[in-house]
DNA sequence: GAGCACTGC
């Protein structure tokens, strides 16, 4: 086992073997903020050294490694675009820290963030991305060399990964964990197990870069222990205060003037759509950003807003705009002079092709403006240029864990005062801007304060899995910066049991559970895969899993051309065959991506679906299991789908809805299934999710005949009757 | 008869 699992670290390969970072293409639209700043200096004809010494973190820099030789663990308050991301990785480097062959490791939330910065420090330390000093390592795409890489940059996903290869990161000297304040579950168990590896390595150093709410935080979960013997870089061993704290100079940013409802909206849609409207006949030019939900209430807003604009047109031809000053605003009125006249209405959210996307990031033709309707994708994940008005529904859609169903979904939820900051803070990137929260004042006075972290929200399957795997045996003891809830963490156990990765005393089976927990997928879908071996159908199995791992791969604006394309590929089993069939369709398409887009498919996610089929391939052939094919034996296929998706499965009632077997709950078929005509007496489905009038459909629903629960998991289902039953 | 937040391995 051990020697499997050095056998698949990531972090060290052949050097210039991998190929460009395929996401290069959305560099330029998702550039991380530190980069946008240096690409202002450069215009500004700046030299790189110039500009290093310009950023706001270069005043801190004796006072950093200072206190990084000093403490075992330093957490940095740092605002963005001070320059920490990329500088301070390279103030470790020139002071010695990655002397004698050691790295220093910065760990990013997104690929994309790791891969960006990774190539604008190479630049500024005149290195070749990747076969020099500065290298990235991302899932797919790695790009370092065995020996001269010093700074690496990787996602919390990947570090996670080479703790299992080396669960002491002895060739790490410094580990830097940057956007900490974001509180991921990978985050979190990132931080617990450094925590945890710098009590058995006193030379490994920590740094903890967040935003100032979670600051503290984080220090308490560091500090909270005695002082620590450590040991210096001249060697000699003193004891210290585990944990210090520095706040780095803010960079500059510009004033965003907030604006708050007088009374409560009833439909935050309808009132979007209206202050955009206002903002757009009264305000000077700038480009507007709203955030919504979802892609139904996207679509809805868009609808509305060209239909309005069509209005309007008509009647400043009627007569002359004086319309538009009897509506009434909280802003000062502008000279009408100066206003853009067309509207050009965007929509951003991740069910949109790469290309779709990029629409966005397009300046809009001289004398327009650009109102761009986005889901919270544009929070964190991405930074649009020319935003001057932010319009912020005050509402997120996210997972939440639901511990007496034992199950997530995705459900409609009143975002925190910071994320409202955090959004705000989108206006100012550029010049002074506007943000119109459409709530009032006293809503967001009682809104929490920050975000609750992942592990309290999701479900815990994963990193109850995790944990395990990497020796800890009492998880609910396991000291991380939030404690997971109770209950959630019982749910979770009670499932793996079911699913058979733990033993009746709660240590991971092997192999089942010891290969789950390596296998790059969330509990049920490794469920599956390893129970299609069983079945003798790992073959089609790897399509599923590939799939149900990827985004939608359904594109297209309009729904009658998604269910066109559906269609064609549909079968009456369900989605997880249909989804199958899809891939291995496309594998065979001789011009792939003209194939796919000539049929609604999203060829890039495809794609990646073929390397995830790839790589999960490669896990099976590694644990010597063989990938069979069951050619048109479908039924072993759908029993390898209820060997994992057993807790998710749910019987038709009279009325056409439908009831989850465990727990109870109503449910719906999504209207994106291909069996949302076809309803099955039986099924298990992937995913729930809220529909916009507040029901719960399912995702990806798979028709299952009913005595397989109690055939193939019986841990699950008989004991619930026994129960019952006493 | 009505339409899937976002990451990550």
């Amino acid at each position: 086992m051990a020697a499997d699992r050095a056998a698949s670290s990531h972090l060290f390969w052949r050097p210039g073997a991998d190929p460009p970072p395929a996401s290069a293409a959305l560099d330029r639209g998702r550039a991380n903020d530190e980069r946008a700043s240096a690409v202002r200096n450069v215009h500004a004809g700046l030299s790189l050294t110039q500009q290093r010494v310009r950023l706001p973190v270069f005043a801190d820099r004796r006072r950093i490694l200072y206190l990084v030789e000093t403490f075992p663990t330093v957490v940095i308050v740092g605002h963005t675009g001070c320059g920490k991301t990329t500088q301070i990785p390279q103030y470790l480097h020139e002071a010695g820290w990655t002397a004698g062959g050691r790295l220093v490791a910065c760990t990013q939330p997104r690929r994309v963030a790791a891969i960006s910065v990774a190539a604008r420090v190479a630049e500024e330390m005149g290195a070749e991305l990747g076969a020099g000093a500065v290298g990235y390592a991302v899932r797919f795409d790695v790009r370092a060399d065995a020996e001269r890489t010093r700074i690496l940059y990787l996602t919390h996903g990947t570090l996670m990964r080479e703790m299992l290869a080396d669960p002491l990161l002895s060739r790490f000297s410094v580990v830097m964990v940057d956007e900490a304040h974001e509180r991921g579950a990978s985050t979190d168990l990132c931080l617990a197990l450094l925590k945890k590896v710098q009590r058995r390595r006193k030379d490994l150093r920590l740094l903890i870069a967040s935003a100032t709410l979670e600051a503290e935080a984080l220090a308490r979960f560091f500090g909270g222990t005695a002082p620590m013997r450590m040991r210096g870089p001249d060697g000699a061993v003193r004891l210290q205060p585990p944990v210090a704290v520095l706040t780095l100079v803010a960079a500059r940013a510009h004033p965003v003037h907030r604006c708050f409802l007088a009374r409560p909206c009833a439909d935050y849609v309808a009132e979007a759509v209206r202050a955009v409207l206002e903002l757009h006949v009264q305000q000077p030019p700038g480009d507007v950003l709203v955030f919504l939900t979802g892609q139904a209430e996207i679509d809805a807003a868009r609808a509305l807003l060209t239909d309005a604009m069509a209005d309007a047109m008509a009647d400043a031809m009627a007569d002359g705009g004086a319309d538009a000053k009897r509506r009434r605003t909280s802003l000062a009125r502008h000279e009408p002079a100066a206003r853009p006249t067309e509207l050009l209405v965007l929509p951003l959210h991740g069910g949109l092709s790469r290309d779709e996307q990029l629409a966005a990031f397009e300046p809009p033709a001289p004398g327009a403006r650009k109102v761009v309707l986005a889901t919270n994708m544009a929070e964190t994940s991405i930074t649009l240029d020319g935003i001057v008005y932010v319009v912020d529904c005050g509402f997120v859609k996210q997972q939440i864990f639901d511990a007496q169903a034992g199950t997530e979904a995705l459900v409609v939820a009143p975002i925190s005062r910071a994320a409202a900051k955090q959004r705000a803070g989108r206006a100012g990137r550029t010049r002074a801007g506007v943000c119109l929260h459409l709530y009032t004042q006293r809503t967001h006075a009682a809104m929490r304060a920050a975000t609750a972290p992942e592990v309290q929200r999701c479900s815990l399957d994963n990193l109850v899995l995790q944990l395990l795997s990497v020796g800890i045996r009492n998880v609910a003891q396991f000291d991380m910066p939030t404690p997971p809830p109770a209950a959630h963490l019982a749910c979770a156990l009670e499932k793996l049991y079911a699913l058979g990765a733990l033993t009746d005393r709660g240590a991971l089976t092997s192999p089942l559970g010891e290969r789950m927990a390596e296998l790059p997928l969330t509990p049920l879908l490794a469920a599956m895969l390893l129970g299609a071996v069983e079945e003798g159908c790992a073959r089609e199995a790897l399509c599923v899993a590939a799939m149900l791992s990827v985004q939608t791969v359904w594109v297209g604006c309009s729904h009658k051309a998604q269910d066109a394309a559906r269609a064609h590929f549909a079968v009456y089993e369900g989605d997880h065959l249909t989804l199958a069939n899809v891939l291995r369709a496309f594998t065979r398409a001789r011009d792939a991506p003209r194939w796919a887009s000539r049929r609604g498919l999203d060829a890039r996610v495809l794609q990646r679906a073929v390397l995830v089929r790839a790589q999960l391939a490669r896990f099976l052939s590694r644990f010597g299991l063989p990938a069979e094919n069951c050619g048109r034996e479908t039924d072993r296929l759908r029993r390898s789908v209820v060997r994992g998706f057993f807790p998710h499965a749910a019987q038709r009632q009279v009325g056409g809805e439908y009831r989850a077997v465990r727990g109870g709950r109503r449910l719906l078929i999504h209207p994106r299934s291909v069996l949302f005509r076809a309803p099955p007496e039986w099924l298990v489905y992937h995913e729930v999710s809220q529909l916009t009038n507040g029901d719960e459909a399912m995702i990806d629903v798979c028709k299952i005949e009913p005595h397989w629960l109690t055939e193939l998991a019986p841990l699950f289902y008989e004991v619930r009757t026994a129960q019952r039953g006493a």
